[in-house]
RNA sequence: GGCGCGUUCGUCUAGUGGUUAGGACACAGCCCUCUCAAGGCUGGUGCACGGGUUCGACUCCCGUACGCGCUGCCA
């Protein structure tokens, strides 16, 4: 088994990754879910967080395995039994109620599978104090419930973060007082934010709700994820997890921080949705557009909407702006761009005739709209601008927006001409138009 | 302060003594084009600094600086 300090999303993902590349078991630490009821919360949104991100584990709190119980708190009676063979063996003094380990005063040598062997030197008490084992009140101290747990769970793995590094040897120490022999250690870097501060857990980057909320898209969040001090070395960015367990080594780490890069998880995000099916992206758009209650009960529209604008979209929540238009009716018209196409009056007449060619249509798919669109453009010796733009602003309200054949296509004969025919009577109602001008 | 770890474009990285220091994001310009994207092309920016070792250092060694971590009866 393997653990895994689950403090940030980062570190579990390469836990996850390293242990699936590695014949062993995946598993977290009761020692992070303790007995404040904060911590547990905590705990569980990483869990959250990681089924979000598509992976699983073997063992923990909700998963179970066949070396719980995996709560703190039940755990009480082993770590007794820990804390006695110390005190049998003279490894523990007492302090003003608390109980202190007394540490051999030795060189420890961590061969951490990341960092290499780095030579502590323990003999100082001055600056390496005891250190306390169990408070007065009766509760444990994390260090030593940590090792406990590893020892008892046979744990074969640590993949911390690098900020438990000069904790090790003081772990090892105990390791050694228990007879037991100490896992293999791998220290990963941590991940900064972009202005170089350490990410805490309440940091955008870190708060897997914020990636749900903002429409990332699992996989690219865990690509992503694995891309920060990692790598295939053969200049791939997308690369799925399968191919991610395949190369991993811990050994391959890079072992110095990584600042967090909103843009190119962003970047990732899109290429991920570019690429992905349209089913897939036809479900994970589903809780964003019921979140804007747009009726989507017609699937086959929505699929054919959702389809027209998937290259467009970068993040999910981008749906709802993208699409309403095509759902309701009385959907908003961009002051800016009726101003700027209809402010000519050609405008107007072109439209209208567009909409005469339009109705005559029998086949109306890509191709007819297309063609006939630019039959038109012959005839009035214009720009197919000229005429794309007044029909896109008629449909839709905006300048920008999915090709407009398409986007015809999809929205069908009858409410196409429909919205022409508003588009030209709030022309002429509002504006009075003349046909000529001074 | 002490101890530990780190330092290649702004960011993520490839690179393990001889490379025009490669890729990606971001940025700029061009092309394409019905808009916005996408895509294609081009461009600029980098080996923290100082000493060694070597015929030759981004690569090895030693310092310095800077960053981060630990130094708790926090986890």
């Amino acid at each position: 088994m393997l653990s895994g300090s689950a403090s940030r999303l980062h570190r579990p993902v390469i836990s996850i990754s390293a242990a699936r590349a590695l014949p062993c078991s995946t598993g977290f630490s009761p020692s992070i879910t303790a007995l404040k009821r904060n911590t547990e919360e905590a705990a569980a949104a990483i869990y959250e967080g990681l089924q979000w991100l598509g992976l699983n584990w073997d063992e923990g709190p909700h998963t179970g395995g066949k070396f719980g119980p995996y709560f703190q708190s039940e755990r009480t009676e082993i770590y007794e039994r820990h804390l006695k063979k110390l005190q049998d063996d003279g490894h523990i003094f007492e302090d003003q109620g608390a109980l202190r380990f007394c540490s051999p005063r030795e060189h420890v040598v961590v061969d951490d599978l990341v960092c290499g062997k780095i030579d502590f030197d323990l003999t100082n008490p001055g600056t390496h104090p005891d250190m306390t084992v169990r408070r007065a009140d009766g509760s444990w101290i994390f260090h030593f419930v940590n090792v406990i747990d590893d020892i008892e769970m046979k744990v074969s793995h640590v993949i911390r973060g690098e900020d438990h590094l000069s904790n090790t040897p003081k772990h090892i120490e105990l390791y050694r007082a228990l007879g037991a022999t100490p896992p293999r250690f791998a220290h990963i870097p941590l991940i900064l934010n972009h202005d170089g501060s350490k990410m805490s857990k309440r940091d955008e980057g870190a708060r897997v709700a914020a990636y749900i909320e903002q429409g990332y898209v699992p996989e690219a969040v865990r690509n992503y994820l694995c891309l920060l001090g990692w790598s295939p070395k053969d200049n791939r960015e997308k690369i799925d997890i399968e191919e991610v367990v395949k190369l991993f080594e811990l050994e391959k780490i890079n072992r110095r921080n990584a600042a967090f890069d909103r843009d190119k998880c962003f970047w990732l995000n899109g290429q991920y949705i570019a690429q992905m099916s349209l089913d897939r992206f036809t479900e994970l758009a589903r809780p964003f557009l019921e979140k804007a209650k747009i009726d989507i009960s017609n699937e086959r529209y929505l699929c054919d909407v959702l389809g027209s604008v998937k290259e467009k979209i970068k993040l999910l929540s981008e749906q709802p702006n993208w699409t309403s238009y095509f759902f309701i009716e009385d959907y908003e018209f961009d002051p800016d761009a009726v101003k700027k196409v209809f402010g000519k009056p050609e405008a107007a007449t072109r439209l209208s005739a567009l909409r005469d060619e339009f109705a005559t249509i029998d086949k109306w798919n890509l191709e007819t709209l297309e063609s006939t669109l630019k039959n038109l453009v012959q005839k009035f010796g214009c720009t197919t601008g000229d005429l794309v733009h007044p029909a896109r602003v008629a449909v839709s309200g905006r300048s920008v927006g999915p090709s407009l054949y398409h986007m015809l296509e999809v929205m069908g004969k009858e409410r196409v001409l429909a919205r022409f025919e508003r588009m030209l009577a709030s022309l002429g109602t509002l504006e009075g138009h003349a046909p000529s001008r001074p």
